[in-house]
DNA sequence: AATTACAGTAAGCCATGACTTACGCAATGG
DNA sequence: CCATTGCGTAAGTCATGGCTTACTGTAATT
């Protein structure tokens, strides 16, 4: 159940600040800090919630590390929006065909 | 940026379960609120986060509220996550065609 | 008209989590 | 080697927001 982690990583700005500043390819995690209104550390704590939900991969060259996005995780969330998405039409088509007569309340007891 | 609420509003997962509540078609508050462990007005609240972001319509039906899934919403949602997943996927194509040297460092000042 | 069902709002409590500073540790360079 | 750069982790602070218990309001039933 991945595509909840996605979705709670994704909620915070930063942090999709953060994810959305990789969409131009990898960057350093200082490259990242210095565009940002956050110290550096807090860049390394989103990355990581990032990278648990699976939105984003790292990669050691030397001393830093690289971080760019991960497309599994991505898919993840894709995949569970079409169900959704699916799933949505389909009840509403159904309750074209079949309207389902205003229902009565339950009477006191 | 309505996607940034709709993200927001998926996060939590009280509210989650209770958007998935409604895939099989319109529900009433209360009959949501009678499968699930929270109170009644904590679902309306959730409602209310659900419908600010465009994932659900509400219609009046006498003294009840039917809420129904809105799939604007959702495909607000859709599209910004299958512009990511092209630019993330150009960004990769670009990087393996021009591989980028690994930067050296800033001399100290 | 009075009562009861249904739902939204207000106010307050409390846990979660986003941020900071301080520290530890590997890798590079002089 | 010693200093510096780059990054992650720890610990503590503070705001956000999710939940509950009132209550207010509106629609339907008798």
């Amino acid at each position: 159940m991945t595509y909840a982690m996605a979705l709670t990583a994704l909620a915070d700005p930063t942090r999709r600040a953060v994810f959305e500043r990789l969409r131009s390819g990898p960057v350093s995690v200082g490259e990242i800090a210095t565009d940002m209104p956050v110290s550096r550390p807090a860049v390394s704590q989103h990355l990581k919630v990032l990278k648990d939900a699976g939105l984003v991969r790292d990669e050691a060259h030397g001393a830093r590390r690289m971080y760019e996005v991960d497309p599994s995780g991505l898919a993840e969330l894709r995949a569970w929006l079409d169900h959704f998405w699916d799933e949505a039409l389909n009840a509403f088509k159904a309750e074209v065909e079949l309207p389902s007569q205003p229902r009565r309340r339950k009477k006191a007891r």
